[in-house]
DNA sequence: ACCGTGATTGAG
DNA sequence: TCAATCACGGTT
């Protein structure tokens, strides 16, 4: 048993919310050798149902986005631009689309690095996130730090409602002073 | 600012 | 069949 494991329970929940908490917790992957690297995770994004024009889910079910639908704690890999393969997590109950994505951890900004750095690719696509699949979350230290939230990036495709959707979730500064 | 790069998608 | 699109990143 795992204590520190974020599993279904956790993700199983509105996926806005989900997105915050996932501020400053791990991010887990096993290496060859039986390492495990442990990045924090720094920067997050919501996708919420069919009715969020900038959600894969948006136009119906497909074939790409149909893990979206199903079990929470389950990744959800997918090729972007045809170089960059973007890292989510699925959340809330199966039959509503959603995910967070993962933008960034404190060693990594952007997402698509933080797959390259992590030697993460389309075969974890559909998986558990659990230690037996090789990437799983544990909750992380509760760190002085704020939280802000903004519009998601790169999806000015969706509209001025859903673009600017304060959909996304960051780390400012540690708290400085007193 | 522009472009590489290729899966996915919806239309024809 | 096919062309537009695209939750990015690196370079100009």
């Amino acid at each position: 048993m795992d204590h520190a494991l974020l599993g279904k329970d956790f993700f199983n929940r509105p996926v806005v919310l989900v997105a915050r908490e996932l501020l400053g917790a791990n991010l887990c992957v096993s290496k060859k050798k039986g390492e495990v690297v442990k990045m924090t995770i720094s920067e997050t994004e919501a996708y919420d149902g069919e009715e969020d024009l900038a959600c894969h889910a948006s136009k119906g079910k497909t074939p790409r986005n149909e893990v979206m639908y199903g079990e929470a704690g389950v990744i959800y890999l997918y090729l972007c631009y045809g170089m960059h393969w973007l890292l989510n997590i699925v959340c809330e109950r199966e039959g509503y689309p959603s995910a967070v994505l993962l933008r960034g951890t404190l060693d990594v900004n952007g997402p698509g690095r933080l797959t390259r750095k992590l030697g993460i690719d389309g075969k974890l696509n559909r998986k558990r996130a659990i230690h037996s699949n090789g990437l799983w979350f544990e909750r992380g230290n509760v760190l002085k730090r704020q939280i802000q939230s903004g519009p998601r990036i790169g999806v000015n495709f969706a509209g001025e409602y859903w673009a600017q959707k304060p959909y996304r979730f960051w780390f400012s500064k540690a708290k400085s002073g007193a």
